[in-house]
RNA sequence: GCGGGCGUGGCGAAAUGGCAGACGCGCCAGACUUAGGAUCUGGUUCCGCAAGGAGUGGAGGUUCAAGUCCUCUCGCCCGCACCA
């Protein structure tokens, strides 16, 4: 190991332990009494009262996704995020905000789970150890998180309040008139429900949490429910025994209610383009049309509906194919097809989700015989089922237009079905035959209307219209968005408040229980597997399911999405017992508070949380069911705010050292732990921060740690000179006892003195000051480092370093690398006998623009575009006194020589171009 | 296939349409040193002794001026993917 460049490992543990005890970091809600001696109360005159939330001053959310507390520990990605939020925090401290900034653990999870299988060991045990990992591993790194707000998703105090949400969604119906969730007993009944039994048929599926069959993933032999990255080739991955698709009872959230708003409401909030964009596809929204198709030879109204986004293609549709699955397929199948088809049936539901996606290279369908009737023509259209038209979207079947659709045109060619051309591109040459864009209707004439010559924009709504007035079809609007399965089979979840009994006519329904019974908590077992007969880990514990009153609790669990839907409004009032979140904080931390002056400089304030960074792999899912139920609970009048977080940055991967994806496998894996015995935090934070943009993903490289490493020493020989340090080392090598006492007593360079700043030394600093400012508004960490280098090495060549520069300049380093600045900061102080004030509440310095003036400037001189020389000017030359000057120039000259001066541009104080030929 | 992003020295990168390569790594040289994988100083896009020329994936264009704006094209990364 090379020598050390200063003693950050007695440093960095003697300021966490400093601000441990100061409890600096602590943010304060409204209504809270603040010590006297707390720094932010003494800042902000607040200390030893207890501030309504319009005299505290404005709030800022600075937010990270919290970790899985994985038994690997954390990895040098996680602290990525991390450290930016944590510079912002900072930052925003001194700026004078009250900022929230906490920390927590998304427990719940599969592996302790499967550990758990394994082992025997309850995986709360498995969970607890790795938590304390964590929890080492992120201090170490000295970040300012309040954790008295920490909070865990599988403690029950926690969970207890996601249950109360599960029965806010429960108790809970979207109205589609209001576009709202409304409680559930401002449900208006159809006058045919007349019985209790009817109503709560009607209600219960109605609830925005509610009880579906859907398509599964069932493997028989293993006895459970597998995702789909877990079927290989029809196949479990583990074992290799057959799955099939099949209909499962499974508790689902209507989030597909909220489609439009979570479309809609993007455009209200500061998050990339990207993400957005990512959100937009996965919402999938479309806009179409049903029309219903009779189907002949079948009881009077047997329709089927079929979804269209070109219902101008309509005279085009020369077959109809159904989703295997489909509800009519049975039914509507004639004798002679009927074995054909079955077996298509199940030679479908033998494939997983992916084979029928990814894998499926060939069209492949059966014809079920039937026919139906095209609402334009009266003519037949036969009915083909194949595995293309999914279940799951539209109403699973749709009209086949070989012509203009490339996958009906494959199918079409495939089984020799007609293709039959009903839009003319508008380009000549283009073929109409697979045109699928927009062009001109032809051969789209019927007896009771005709498309041809409109173009298709046109005729679309022409024939919808039709079809509205003949009562076979209409306008519709399709998502691609599925409502969310919420069902796990797993040990290791939140259990479901709710039971299930068993109605007179011997029908089972389900009743939520009551809020006060909250937490419901999972049972012992001993074993953690499924059941034999595959019902979920939970249905093992028969005493916990079964209740006195004769009902039985649900045995599935929630997915691991449930707690990190809303783990951001715990924070806000982590120890309230009696809410989900006070009503004060809630507004305190949401709303921003107008009425607080802002200290200068600052960026406004905004809605839910300022900032949230995390990666792009919840760039959908969790950052979906977290809008959706922050929507539920704003319809529903438990949060202010429509939208839970503002900005949101996603930062980048860093990859490994080889530039591959960090891996056990590859053996390319940073451990921080590592790296901080030889570097330290303050260096691994800068590093992480320097290598490049955040949201760039970026190779790691220890050359490079070393490098900031570097810089952080002569930061620290800035102030103490090497004679005095090599001291230091010294006696630390032969007492390692007395570190403390040798740190403490050392004082600062012969050439450090109070003494004022030359106007070079100011204009340094003021330059500093002015580009770390900007640039950490803007999120640039790494130039804004790159600014501090800079002022370190002009400081370096000082021969009176002032105190005062130095004190400032640490203030701009606090947020990067806060324990080496609050060193620095304490032992300048102690050395001119001051006490030290918080150098997390200090205000963050202001640059003065008259300090930057300069009173000479080098202008570029070009010819013709190229740069010929560089001239030094008075700052206050005209532009003529420019031109002049530039024309003159020596080097000029060579360039101008047998040529006509044409025309001379001049950027003020920027640059002069000659154009001449 | 669709959507989003990115291509700049040996490497990580920087550049409101105005001096391309700041800052850092690496490398080269010097100083101090018993020593250097410490520190300090200087140099470092390429070609050229130099004057100068070339240069931001490629080809065009707009402009006095393009890494930056426009068109086409190639390559890489990420997301979605039979969504009718």
């Amino acid at each position: 190991m090379a020598r050390r460049q200063y003693p950050f490992h007695v440093i960095e543990p003697k300021w966490q332990q400093f601000w441990r005890s100061q409890s600096t970091f602590r943010a304060w809600n409204p209504g809270e009494p603040i010590p006297e001696a707390h720094p932010f109360g003494q800042r902000h005159g607040l200390g030893g009262r207890t501030p309504s939330k319009e005299a505290l001053p404005p709030k800022c959310y600075i937010l990270d996704m919290f970790p899985y507390p994985s038994g690997a520990g954390l990895h040098v990605g996680h602290p990525e995020g991390y450290t930016a939020t944590d510079i912002l925090s900072r930052y925003r401290r001194s700026q004078g905000f009250n900022v929230l900034h906490p920390m927590g653990w998304d427990s719940f999870g599969l592996p302790a789970e499967q550990y758990a299988i394994q082992t025997g060991q309850h995986p709360r045990k498995t969970t607890e150890r790795n938590i304390a990992n964590f929890t080492r591993q992120i201090q170490s790194l000295g970040f300012s998180y309040d954790w008295s707000r920490e909070l865990a998703t599988t403690d029950p105090e926690y969970f207890r309040w996601t249950q109360w949400i599960v029965l806010q969604l429960y108790n809970s119906w979207f109205n589609p008139t209001t576009q709202r969730a409304e409680p559930i007993d401002t449900l208006t009944y159809p006058s045919d429900c007349t019985s209790e039994a009817q109503r709560r048929v009607h209600r219960d599926a109605a609830r925005l949490a509610f009880v579906s069959d859907s398509l599964v993933n069932w493997c028989e032999e293993l006895g459970t429910v597998l995702a789909n990255e877990e079927v290989i080739d029809g196949k479990s991955e583990r074992g290799g025994f057959p799955v099939v698709r099949r209909p499962m009872r499974q508790w689902t959230l209507r989030i597909t209610a909220y489609a439009e708003r979570l479309l809609q409401d993007l455009d209200s909030i500061d998050w990339s383009d990207s993400l957005k964009e990512m959100q937009r596809n996965w919402i999938g929204r479309s806009e179409g049309a049903l029309v219903e198709f009779e189907v002949a030879d079948a009881p009077v109204g047997t329709r089927i509906q079929v979804f269209t986004t070109r219902p101008d293609t309509l005279f085009g549709a020369t077959y109809l194919v159904l989703s295997p699955e489909h509800p009519l397929v049975q039914s509507i199948t004639t004798p002679a097809q009927a074995e054909t088809v079955r077996k298509y049936r199940e030679f479908a539901a033998s494939k997983s989700d992916l084979e029928r996606t990814e894998l499926a290279k060939e069209k492949t369908g059966a014809f079920t015989g039937a026919h139906s009737i095209s609402p334009v023509t009266g003519g037949r259209v036969p009915i083909w089922i194949a595995d293309y038209v999914l279940a799951s979207y539209g109403t699973g079947a749709i009209m086949a237009v070989p012509a203009h659709d490339s996958r009906d045109l494959e199918f079409a060619e495939k089984f020799g079905l007609p293709v039959v051309q009903v839009v003319q591109p508008p380009d000549e040459e283009t073929p109409w035959r697979g045109f699928a864009d927009p062009g001109t209707a032809v051969n789209s004439n019927g007896p009771q209307l005709s498309l041809d010559g409109l173009p298709t924009a046109e005729a679309k709504k022409r024939i919808t219209e039709w079809l509205e007035s003949v009562g076979r079809g209409r306008k519709t609007i399709n998502y691609k968005l599925r409502d969310w399965g919420f069902s796990r089979q797993r040990y290791w979840g939140e259990p479901f408040p709710i039971v299930w009994k068993t109605a007179p006519d011997g029908s089972r329904y389900h009743e939520a229980l009551s809020e006060d019974v909250l937490p419901v908590l999972p049972p012992a077992l001993d074993d953690y597997k499924p059941t034999p007969d595959g019902r979920p880990p939970l249905a093992r514990a028969t005493d916990w399911v079964d209740l006195t009153d004769g009902s039985q609790r649900e045995t599935n669990t929630m997915p691991q999405w449930a707690g990190s839907c809303w783990y951001y409004l715990r924070y806000l009032d982590a120890r309230n017992t009696s809410d989900l979140v006070g009503r004060a904080a809630e507004s305190y931390w949401m709303i921003p508070n107008g009425a607080a002056p802002l200290p200068p400089g600052a960026p406004k304030p905004s809605p839910g949380v300022d900032l949230y960074v995390g990666g792009t792999e919840h760039a959908v899912l969790h950052l979906l069911y977290a809008r959706f139920w922050h929507k539920v609970l704003f319809d529903l009048g438990h949060v202010s705010t429509p939208e839970p977080f503002f900005k949101l940055v996603n930062q980048g991967l860093i990859l490994g050292e080889d530039n591959q994806k960090m891996s056990k496998s590859r053996g390319n894996v940073v451990n921080p732990d590592d790296v901080l015995r030889e570097f330290g935090a303050d260096a691994f934070r800068l590093y992480e921060m320097f290598m490049g943009p955040l949201q760039d993903v970026k190779p790691w490289n220890t050359q490079g740690v070393a490098g900031v490493y570097k810089f952080l020493g002569r930061v620290w020989r800035l102030v103490i000179d090497e004679a005095t340090e090599t001291e230091f080392e010294q006696s630390c090598t032969v007492e390692p006892s007395r570190v403390a006492e040798f740190l403490g007593a050392l004082k600062p360079a012969a050439i450090v003195r109070d003494v004022a700043p030359t106007p070079a030394q100011l204009k340094a600093l003021h330059t500093c000051i002015k580009k770390v400012t900007e640039d950490l508004e803007g999120l640039r960490f790494n130039t804004a480092i790159s600014a501090m280098m800079i002022f370190v090495n002009e400081a370096t060549g000082w021969e009176v370093r002032p105190v005062s520069v130095l004190r400032t300049f640490l203030q701009l380093l606090a947020p990067f690398s806060p324990h080496l600045a609050e060193e620095l900061w304490d032992l300048l102080h102690r050395a001119a006998g001051a006490a030290s004030p918080s150098l997390t509440y200090a205000p963050w310095p202001a640059f003065d623009p008259a300090l930057l003036v300069e009173d000479s400037l080098e202008i570029p001189v070009q010819v013709n575009g190229k740069l010929r020389e560089v001239i030094r000017v008075p700052a206050a030359a005209t532009n003529a006194e420019l031109e002049a000057a530039a024309l003159q120039a020596e080097k000029v000259q060579p360039f101008l020589a047998g040529k006509t001066v044409r025309k001379v541009i001049v950027v003020p104080r920027k640059l002069v171009n000659i154009a001449a030929s």
